[in-house]
DNA sequence: TCAAAAGTTGCAATCGATTGCAATTTATTT
DNA sequence: AAATAAATTGCAATCGATTGCAACTTTTGA
């Protein structure tokens, strides 16, 4: 790589100085619109590339916002992520994706990299297994601009953008029942997660609601990947369910896969319901009843609160800690509907 | 945000050198292990965090691998992003995932923010719209480590990590037509990429190898989304084929999809046959037969090259292309086998 | 005891862009 | 023509860490 062109370069082979070939490739008015010409096309000649990197040290601020996910690899990451991206692209910030593959420790090494790296403010949706979450305090120390999502802290005061996980379960229940199951088996993930525990108390209510006595052995959790699911709902077969809530589309599919090859016949022998309506919910067979989980919506929602928070941030304002529930929708399809025939939605 | 502590706080109130407090947080073994204790405890205490942005400026590198996708929503990318990951996570890269959603334009953009942002070398993936590759210039007159992936350029001279397209395209088909098939229609993306030119043509070889006439009606372009895969579908449908070859599993998903609801049988009828054993080629009924992709691995062959590229060019040693072709398998699943019973795999 | 070697530390320049303030030039007004 | 305002440009410091070179201190060896 020979050396790339700077802007003294340009600022000597112009005759003038390094202040005004600066102020020309930022198209700042007080530069005379000849000179700004004459800086951008000799840029362009020599190939001059803008050093973000010596601009970010100069400006302290990055223009850039970190986002932790707890994976990448489903239809609900990449649709906030493609919400986040909506909102930052026009406003020019870039943004820098990590995930912590479920775990705290990459968490933690993920907080502290975006840390090192200065971003201006980052976006968190927390790893299945971050019981401790001592790694976050660096961030509010430093009152870095921060957004939780869908996985939130329970505890601190913070900004968070979330679903009605509760009415979501509720509502997955309470639609399983109004279908005539009684044995609703709720396999599920770690309840220290928000997410899984309100869909769970939203289960309990439900069946409260409909004088159906609360049973535990039909509540199994699991890390919901495909080994152990397999294994809790093979598990979960000797309790005789009538009905599996299961509130990841992936682990519901796994576990009709399961029924399937046990000819149990869906729905009628058992119903099955998801969530998040997943790419898949709509391709396969039976197709999975599901809720569905606007993570295009949330992203655009937690970039949107986060760069006004880091606006904020800028002109020394302080930021008011507030939560957002989005709304979420019941989607029927084959999987759980037995009675009259409803109309179901394709996937959005 | 109160300011953050830098080396020259630590170096005051220890009453050292800046110097060597840089030295110390790096371990370097010239400063006495005492003060080097002394600088750790210090900076612990005070929460000091390494400003990358100044040290990557001074360094004149970042540490930091470009990767430039056509996409992030498939089974394939994440699977990719994880074999890069394996690799760089070890040697200290970071990684800045950038994606073009299938326009030039945006891949132009990509690349120059890359460049500005000092990237020590970039991972590509061309974007199905990208035929003007002109944007990719400024990368080879700076000799930026470069490797393209799965979809690379025809022409220039540049480090590549294919799988053999063209074999998977024979393999396909040829199966196909083991099966008994002889109209076998073929719905792919844009020619002017490498992957889908090479799997039409294994697609023509496979025919003629077996004296069956090509028939260019039983051919059709299209972008392989939800809709422009269902037009195509509905369309071919008239040319009454025996088998689909349609090298994307979401595309052919959709495609049995729209089978099903005309009753017609798979694979009885008319047999599928997918291209790169996504997460959903085996949870959809009847599982559909495909050809692994193995992403994890071309991500690791990808990353493994470049970083070796980058090794070189800081020792001003100069690079050899070169091109690497990984293996890929057919995996026979229930939509395409129509005859004896053959073990089917389980998706890795 | 003194010179050489090994161990520690610091000086000062550097990376490249930005920006407050001041200086200079040009245009406008009276 | 002089005074004032407006437009244009530059000086020099700054952001925070790194590093070649030199200096200083301590240890080792004869």
């Amino acid at each position: 790589m020979q050396k790339e062109i700077t802007i003294y370069d340009l600022a000597e082979r112009l005759g003038v100085s390094a202040t005004t070939v600066s102020r020309a490739l930022n198209d700042n008015p007080r530069i005379n619109k000849k000179t700004r010409e004459k800086v951008h096309q000799l840029a362009k000649e020599l190939g001059y590339r803008h050093n973000t990197i010596a601009a970010n040290l100069r400006k302290q601020q990055t223009k850039t916002i970190g986002v932790i996910l707890h994976e990448v690899n489903s239809y609900f990451a990449t649709s906030v992520l493609a919400g986040i991206e909506k909102v930052t692209t026009p406003e020019n910030f870039d943004i820098l994706i990590t995930h912590s593959a479920e775990t705290a420790e990459r968490e933690k090494a993920n907080v502290k990299n975006l840390i090192n790296k200065r971003v201006d403010g980052i976006i968190v949706s927390l790893a299945m297994h971050s019981h401790d979450t001592a790694h976050f305090t660096p961030l509010f120390e430093r009152e870095m601009p921060l957004v939780f999502f869908d996985r939130v802290l329970q505890s601190a005061d913070c900004t968070k953008v979330v679903i009605d996980n509760f009415q979501g379960g509720y509502d997955a229940t309470n639609h399983l029942i109004s279908q005539g199951c009684k044995r609703i088996a709720h396999i599920t993930g770690d309840m220290d997660l928000n997410v899984y525990m309100d869909r769970f108390k939203g289960y309990q209510k439900a069946l409260k609601d409909h004088k159906i006595k609360f049973n535990k052995d039909l509540v199994k959790v699991c890390g919901l990947n495909k080994a152990e699911t397999t294994q809790a709902v093979t598990e979960m077969l000797e309790q005789k369910p009538d009905a599996f809530f299961i509130p990841s589309d992936f682990a519901a599919a796994v576990c009709m896969e399961i029924l399937r090859n046990k000819d149990i016949n869906i729905p009628q022998d058992i119903a099955v319901f998801g969530f998040n309506n997943d790419m898949l919910s709509d391709l396969i067979t039976p197709k999975l009843s599901t809720i569905d989980y606007p993570g295009f919506l949330m992203g655009e929602m937690a970039a949107k609160t986060l760069i006004e928070q880091i606006k904020l941030r800028r002109k020394n304002k302080n930021v008011k800690d507030h939560t957002i529930v989005i709304p979420t929708e019941i989607i029927l399809r084959e999987s759980s509907v037995r009675k009259k025939a409803k109309t179901t939605r394709p996937h959005k």
